[in-house]
DNA sequence: CGCGAGACTTAGGATCAAATCC
DNA sequence: GGATTTGATCCTAAGTCTCGCG
C-alpha cells in the first residue's frame, strides 16, 4: 500500500510552478464560520480533567510504571536542581502504553460517537457553523477535552532502572554471541567498522590497538544513569575562527558608474561577499539585491555612502575575476603547495576538531565558527542577500566543565561567557544576526553523545510499532466525530502517519512560505470526488521544508475527503486547513498515546518500517551482491519517495546516461564478438579434439561469461542511476532508517557493510554495526 | 496558556577529493 | 597524466519539539 502510494511520489515533479509568493498572510486570518460542534457538552468534562491535571504529579508517582530513560536536570534559582525526564526507554514505553493505553480507550469511548455518523455529522456541523463563530481561531483554541489524562507530565518518577536494565542485558547477550560472531568474518573491519586499508604494514599494528582503545564502545556500557545530564567532563579548545578579511590588492578595484573607487575596509569586504556570488542566479533577485544594499550601505562609511546611491551603478567584475583566478590559481598549485596546505588542514583539525567528553576523545561536528558572508536562505526567503555579520570571540559563550582546561580565546580578546551547563550538549555558541538564532558547536554523529540519542530515537519508533494499530483505529474514528476539532486532529494524524508529512509549526514571519501538516493551508490541497478512475481523490500541492515541492495524488476514505470538504468550507485559500489545531495540541495528544511519542515518530516508523518490508520482498538468496545492492537501493529509495526526499538532477545527467548507455552498446558487441570466437573453438576442438583445444573453448567461454556479467551490471546500474534521478536517498538513510535493520540484512544475505554505508556512515552507526544479529527486527 | 527561545534533528546544495576515463 | 565524473564531506539553513516566562 505503502509503496503504490510511492509510485504515485514518483511521478512529482521537482519544478515549481508559477507561484505566488507573496501569499503569505497574516496566518491566522479571520475565518467566519468553522466552529464546534457540541461545545458545550464537554465542557464540564474537560474542567474536571483539568483539575486533575494540576495534580498529575501525583498521579504520576503513583505506580512508577513510567520508567524513563533520560532525566533533564534543571538548575533552580536556589542552585539546586530539579529533575525531570525527557526520553524513554523501549520496555518503559511499552510498559507506560500498555497501562494508559487502556484507560485511555475506555474513557475515550465515551466521548466519541462510534456510530458512522457521517452524513448526520456534517450536517450538524454545517449547521453549527453559521451560528458560532470563532474569528480568529488560533488563538481562540477551546481548550476543552483535552481529555486526556494528562500522563504527561513530565515530572513523572521515572524509574531509569528499567532502561538500564534492558540495555545492558542486551548487552550481555551481545557479548556471548560475539565470540562465534565475529571470528567467521574473515576480512575483519575493525570493531567500529572502519577498514583498515588505509594503513601500511608497520605501525598498523600499533595503531590498531591505540585504535581499539580509542575506540569507545559506549553502548556496551549498561549503566549511565544519566538525569539529565549529557556529561561529567567536557573539556576542549573552543571553536576556531574564520581568517580575518586580507584587503584587496591594488590593482583590483571596484567601480562607480564606471570610476574606480576605493571602499573603506569593511565596505570593501562586504563588497567582495557579493562579488563572489555574482555569477550565483539569486544575486538576479529583486529581494536579494534590496537587502544586500541595505546592509552594505550600513557599513560604509560615509564617504562610501555619499558617493554609492545605487546598487545598480556598481561594478564588481574585477573583483568577480579576481577571486575567479584565485582560485584557478589554487587548483594550479603544485604538489607539494598542495600537500602543505592539506598537512596544515589536518593539523587544524587535530586540535580544534575533538574535544575530550567524560575522558574519551570525541569528534566534533563542526568546530568551525561560521565566516561572515551573504545570508542564502531557500526558495523565496524574504531575507535573501542580507549580511551575516563576523562573529568575535565576544560574541560566543563556552561551555565546558569548571575544572577542565578552559579555552583561550583569541590574544587579547574575551568570551562572552565561560560556563559550565552538563545539561546540554554543546561546546560553544553565539546568536546569528540575520534570522537572530542560536547556533551551536556540537559532536560529530560518531559521538555517543548523538549515537544515543539516535539510537533512542528508534527504539521509539519501534514502541510505536506495537502501539500503532490502536493509533490508527482511534484516529480512524476521530474523522466520524462531531467536534471539529477532533475531527481535524484525526484527518491530520492521517496524513502524517500515511503520507509522512512533517508536523507543521507555525513559522516566524520574514521566512520562506513553507507548510507542514498543521500548517496547510486551503490552497494547498484540491479535492476531486474521482480522478483517473479512482474516487475520492486528495491533490497535494505545497512547499515543505527546504521550499522542496511536495506534489501528490492520494486516493483517500470517503470520511476523510468529506471532513476536508468540511474544513475547507467557507475559507478562503489562504487559511489555514486545520484551523482548529497546533503541533503542540497534537503532539501533547501523542503523547497520551504513547510516552514519547511526537508527531515525527511517524516519519521514522513509517520509513523504517517501509525499508524493512522492501527489502523483505526485493531480495531473494540466489541474487547477486550487486543486485542485492539494487534492491537494497530500490528500499531506500521507496522510503525516500514516501519522505519525500528530492534532489536537482545532477547537471550532467543526461549527459552521463548516454555514456552509460554507449558503454552498454559496446559490451554488447564485444559478447557477440567473444561468442563468435567461442564458436569457432568448438568448432575447431569439435574437428580436431585436443587438451590444447579443449581449453581454448573453456577460455572462451569464461570470456564470454564475464562479459556478460559486466553488461548485466551496467545494466543494473542504468536502471539503478535513471531511478535515482531527482531522488536523494542520503537524507533517508542517515537520518530516518534504523541502521539496524540494514545491519542485519547484510548479515542475513552476506553483503559487505562497506556496499552499504561508506565509511563515515559506519562510524556513525558503529553502535548498530556492533550490536546487530541477522535476525533483528524493527 | 500562549509565545518565544533554546536545543537538537533533518535537509539539500556547494565544495572537495578520489576514482575513472581517455 | 590531465580532464572529467562520482562520491564524500562540509556547510549551514530549516525544521521539530519542549520548556520557561510573563
Amino acid at each position: 500500500m505503502r509503496l503504490e502510494d510511492s509510485g504515485n511520489g514518483l511521478k512529482r515533479t521537482t519544478s515549481d510552478p508559477e507561484r505566488d509568493t507573496d501569499r503569505k498572510k497574516t496566518k491566522k486570518s479571520h475565518l467566519n464560520g468553522t466552529t464546534e460542534l457540541n461545545g458545550g457538552s464537554n465542557d464540564m468534562e474537560s474542567k474536571s480533567k483539568n483539575n486533575k491535571e494540576d495534580n498529575g504529579w501525583k498521579k504520576n508517582e503513583k505506580k512508577g510504571i513510567n520508567s524513563g530513560q533520560e532525566f533533564t536536570i534543571k538548575k533552580e534559582k536556589d542552585g539546586s536542581y530539579k529533575k525531570s525526564i525527557k526520553g524513554l526507554s523501549d520496555s518503559s514505553v511499552k510498559n507506560c502504553i500498555k497501562e494508559e493505553w487502556a484507560k485511555d480507550s475506555s474513557g475515550a469511548e465515551k466521548n466519541i460517537p462510534m456510530k458512522e455518523e457521517n452524513e448526520v455529522g456534517n450536517k450538524i456541523l454545517d449547521k453549527d457553523h453559521h451560528h458560532t463563530s470563532h474569528p480568529d481561531k488560533k488563538r481562540h483554541k477551546d481548550h476543552k477535552s483535552e481529555r486526556g489524562k494528562d500522563k504527561k507530565d513530565k515530572k513523572k518518577e521515572k524509574l531509569l532502572n528499567g532502561t538500564l536494565q534492558e540495555k545492558s542485558s542486551r548487552n550481555e547477550k551481545r557479548k556471548h554471541h560475539k565470540v562465534d560472531d565475529e571470528e567467521p568474518k574473515k576480512k575483519k573491519v575493525s570493531k567500529g567498522g572502519r577498514e583498515d586499508k588505509g594503513r601500511t604494514g608497520k605501525n598498523s599494528e600499533e595503531e590498531k590497538k591505540k585504535d581499539e582503545n580509542s575506540k569507545w564502545k559506549w553502548w556496551e556500557e549498561g549503566n549511565n544513569s544519566n538525569d539529565g545530564q549529557k556529561w561529567q567532563t567536557l573539556e576542549h579548545r573552543g571553536p576556531l575562527f574564520p581568517p580575518e578579511y586580507e584587503p584587496l590588492p591594488n590593482n583590483v578595484s571596484f567601480y562607480y558608474g564606471g570610476e574606480p573607487m576605493k571602499l573603506s575596509l569593511a565596505a570593501e569586504e562586504v563588497a567582495t561577499f557579493y562579488a563572489k556570488m555574482l555569477e550565483h542566479e539569486y544575486t538576479s533577485k529583486e529581494a536579494f539585491q534590496k537587502n544586500f544594499f541595505t546592509d552594505w550601505k550600513e557599513v560604509m562609511s560615509d564617504d562610501d555612502r555619499k558617493t554609492i546611491k545605487k546598487l545598480s551603478k556598481c561594478d564588481f567584475s574585477e573583483l568577480h575575476k579576481y577571486f575567479v583566478n584565485k582560485s584557478e590559481e589554487k587548483k594550479n598549485m603544485s604538489k607539494q603547495e598542495k600537500q602543505a596546505l592539506k598537512e596544515e588542514g589536518s593539523r587544524l583539525t587535530e586540535e580544534y576538531g575533538y574535544c575530550l567528553l567524560d575522558g574519551h576523545r570525541e569528534k566534533i561536528g563542526n568546530f568551525r565558527v561560521e565566516p561572515p558572508g551573504l545570508f542564502r536562505g531557500r526558495g523565496e526567503h524574504p531575507k535573501m542577500g542580507k549580511l551575516k555579520k563576523r562573529i568575535h570571540s565576544v560574541d560566543v559563550i563556552i561551555n565546558c566543565s569548571k575544572d577542565s582546561k578552559i579555552p583561550a580565546p583569541p590574544s587579547g580578546k574575551k568570551w562572552k561567557r565561560v560556563q559550565h551547563d552538563n545539561t546540554v550538549t554543546w561546546l560553544a555558541s553565539w546568536v546569528e544576526n540575520v534570522q537572530k538564532h542560536t547556533k551551536y558547536i556540537m559532536l560529530n554523529p560518531s559521538s555517543k553523545l548523538k549515537g544515543e540519542k539516535d539510537w533512542q530515537k528508534y527504539e521509539v519508533a519501534r514502541s510505536l510499532k506495537l502501539e500503532v494499530d490502536s493509533i490508527r483505529h482511534q484516529y480512524q474514528q476521530d474523522w466520524s466525530s462531531r467536534e471539529m476539532k477532533t475531527r481535524q486532529r484525526g484527518v491530520a494524524l492521517y496524513f502524517i502517519d500515511k503520507l509522512a508529512l512533517r508536523a507543521g509549526n507555525e513559522k516566524e514571519d520574514d521566512t520562506a512560505d513553507t507548510v507542514g501538516c498543521c500548517s496547510l493551508r486551503v490552497e494547498h490541497i484540491s479535492l476531486h470526488e474521482s480522478l483517473d478512475g479512482q474516487e475520492w481523490v486528495v491533490e497535494f500541492d505545497f512547499l515543505g521544508k527546504d521550499s522542496i515541492r511536495y506534489y501528490n495524488k492520494v486516493p483517500v476514505e470517503k470520511r476523510v475527503f468529506k471532513s476536508l470538504k468540511i474544513f475547507m468550507e467557507n475559507k478562503d485559500p489562504e487559511d489555514d486547513l486545520f484551523d482548529r489545531i497546533s503541533t503542540t495540541y497534537l503532539n501533547k495528544k501523542l503523547n497520551e498515546y504513547m510516552t514519547g511519542l511526537s508527531a515525527k515518530v511517524f516519519r521514522t516508523f513509517n520509513a523504517s518500517t517501509t525499508l524493512q518490508d522492501q527489502l523483505s520482498k526485493l531480495t531473494k538468496e540466489d541474487m547477486t551482491v550487486e543486485e542485492k545492492i539494487l534492491s537494497y537501493n530500490r528500499a531506500n529509495r521507496a522510503v525516500a519517495i514516501l519522505c519525500n526526499h528530492q534532489r536537482a538532477a545532477p547537471k550532467t545527467f543526461e549527459k552521463s546516461m548516454q555514456l552509460l548507455q554507449e558503454k552498454i552498446q559496446k559490451k554488447k558487441e564485444q559478447i557477440e564478438q567473444a561468442k563468435k570466437e567461442l564458436k569457432k573453438a568448438k568448432k575447431a576442438h569439435k574437428e580436431h579434439p585436443s587438451d590444447r583445444s579443449k581449453k581454448l573453448v573453456e577460455q572462451k567461454e569464461n570470456a564470454v561469461r564475464r562479459l556478460e556479467e559486466q553488461l548485466k551490471k551496467l545494466e543494473l546500474q542504468v536502471t539503478d542511476r535513471e531511478e535515482n534521478k531527482v531522488i536523494a536517498l542520503g537524507t533517508s538513510k542517515l537520518n530516518y532508517l534504523d541502521p539496524r535493520i540494514s545491519v542485519a540484512w547484510c548479515k542475513k544475505y552476506n553483503v559487505p557493510i562497506e556496499k552499504i554505508y561508506n565509511k563515515t556512515q559506519r562510524e556513525k552507526f558503529a553502535w548498530a554495526i556492533d550490536m546487530t544479529d541477522a535476525d533483528f527486527q524493527f
